[in-house]
DNA sequence: GTCGCTGTAGACGGTCTCGA
DNA sequence: TCGAGACCGTCTACAGCGAC
């Protein structure tokens, strides 16, 4: 099933298709996003930090990708995102196309047979992670001339790599699981209290599956919480009681580090499609 | 009243060592 | 390989302030 989104202002149009994987992949790949853009308004955004891998195949002119503090790097075919504790900011002449392919922590580790602590905080070339299958896959994707074509090679590429990956974790699967039913609002030792297990091994399992910490998730997943609610409700210190924060100046806080701004900054700077800001 | 910011004490979480 | 315990850094909870 595919679903079809277009932006046309005076400034900026988009179109971007989203289709879910086959359902072979499901607990792996979450999404595809096949995407056309054309922006006159801004060519630099913040991409804020989420719980998901995020790949770029990339079908346009190249993407420059950085962080706060670190310098840009030019990516021409694509990139996997690990997972990040603040915003990575990425650069497009104003037009940029391609497929975005959004893994799940558990299945980028499995299809992509590394230890995700490799991949956090990292920016990593298609090629690099993937050698010769990456490159193959590019010009699959750019020789394609329509977007079912390209997530049919999508769903074969990643379906040949999960006949050689290995079974995920049930622990670490419960454990994500719990996090994100709670919106990271649950302690780390109510957690492992659930599971039955050590802070060393879920610390231990969440490095070589998922990346970052627990308590980073959970973090990041109220963070996220509170960007969704505030779409909907207007006072902060109401979304930051809804999102699970003890107050104001907390989610506040959260806000400086994930966004790079403060709460009425991130909404003014917000873009329409939601997923990020304007960045300077 | 809302929002953003700072300071501080105590709780919590990450990491290391040691032992089973 | 994994759990228990200790240590230390970070986060949370709370108070208070000024600007709008």
């Amino acid at each position: 099933m595919t679903r079809i989104v277009r932006h046309v202002s005076e400034q900026d149009q988009w179109e971007m298709v989203h289709a879910l994987p086959d359902p072979r992949l499901d607990g792996y790949v979450i999404r595809y996003c096949d995407y056309d853009e054309r922006t006159g308004s801004f060519v630099r955004r913040r991409e804020l930090p989420g719980d998901r891998i995020v790949a770029i195949v990339n079908l346009g002119a190249p993407i420059r990708v950085g962080a706060p503090g670190s310098p840009f790097a030019t990516h021409a075919t694509g990139f996997f995102a690990g997972l990040h504790d603040t915003y990575a900011i990425t650069e497009t002449s104003g037009a940029q196309r391609g497929v975005q392919i959004d893994l799940t922590p558990v299945g980028a580790h499995l299809l992509l047979r590394l230890p995700m602590h490799h991949l956090t905080h990292q920016v990593v070339t298609l090629e690099a992670l993937l050698d010769r299958p990456g490159a193959h896959l590019h010009e699959q994707l750019a020789d394609a001339t329509h977007h079912a074509q390209r997530f049919a090679a999508l769903d074969a590429f990643f379906l040949t790599r999960l006949d050689d990956a290995l079974s995920p974790v049930p622990s670490i699967t419960r454990a994500l699981a719990r996090l994100k039913a709670t919106q990271g609002a649950v302690t780390i030792n109510a957690l492992t209290d659930e599971l039955g297990c050590s802070r060393r091994y879920l610390n231990r399992g969440f490095q070589e599956h998922v990346g970052v910490s627990p308590k980073l998730l959970a973090r990041i997943l109220r963070f996220n919480h509170a960007v969704a609610l505030s779409a909907t409700m207007r006072s902060w210190a109401e979304i930051s009681q809804h999102a699970g924060y003890y107050d104001q100046a907390h989610m506040v806080r959260d806000f400086q580090q994930f966004a790079g701004a403060p709460p009425t900054e991130f909404a003014r700077r917000r873009l329409p499609d939601g997923g990020g800001v304007r960045s300077d």
